[in-house]
DNA sequence: ACGATGATGAAC
DNA sequence: TTCATCATCGTA
């Protein structure tokens, strides 16, 4: 055991942390740790802003149109990536959450320090490659609980960005959740 | 305000 | 096979 983690205590989160509804996950993965393994270590990284997408039913969600290739790692196992490109440049970094056969996901829009999907992945040099595999040190990236407490007062919700395309139903449900730092 | 840039799903 | 769309970002 390292000083870091003798100091405080540091938690994998297992699977079923994430078998649960996306938009509970959501919420909870504030101030969880986002850990990359790389150089021999893991870097840590506290997460700061996510999004639910939440079944078929969710016009904003790809699992909206139903199974097909790309949405089918939304269809499988919860704690598993998916990983997509979006605007033909960026990806988009989500956590599959909810059960087998029940399309959701977390979209994980900003870590501490790094705000924007897309400047998350290419930050922690994440890309398609990491789509289906599941959040573990085989995979390389997983995640932690060390210990850092949220405020509820301090979580932020709001609708969430870029879907218009859904509808006014779909595309105003708070499902956005971003820690208030000011 | 706008262009970059390519996978995806739906139409034909 | 073609076409419109897109869970965004950097530059202007």
């Amino acid at each position: 055991m390292n000083k870091e983690e003798g100091r405080k205590k540091v938690k994998k989160l297992a699977v079923s942390f994430f078998g649960k509804s996306p938009v509970i996950v959501a919420e909870k993965l504030l101030g969880k740790f986002l850990v990359r393994k790389h150089a021999g270590k893991g870097i840590a990284y506290m997460i700061t802003e996510t999004e639910a997408y939440s079944g078929e039913e969710d016009l904003a969600c790809h699992a909206s149109k139903g199974r097909t290739i790309r949405t089918e790692t939304l269809y499988g196992e919860p704690a598993h990536f998916y990983i997509y490109l979006c605007y033909g440049m960026h990806y988009m970094l989500n956590i599959v959450t909810s059960s087998k056969g029940h399309p959701s996901a977390v979209l994980i829009r900003a870590l501490e320090g790094i705000v924007g999907p897309g400047r998350v992945t290419k930050s922690l040099e994440i890309s398609k490659n990491l789509n289906g595999k599941e959040a573990s040190a085989k995979s390389g990236y997983w995640f932690e609980d060390r210990g850092v407490k949220i405020d509820k007062k301090s979580i932020l919700k709001t609708s969430r960005i870029g879907v218009e395309y859904a509808g006014p139903v779909w595309s105003k449900k708070p499902w956005r959740f971003i820690v208030d730092t000011t």
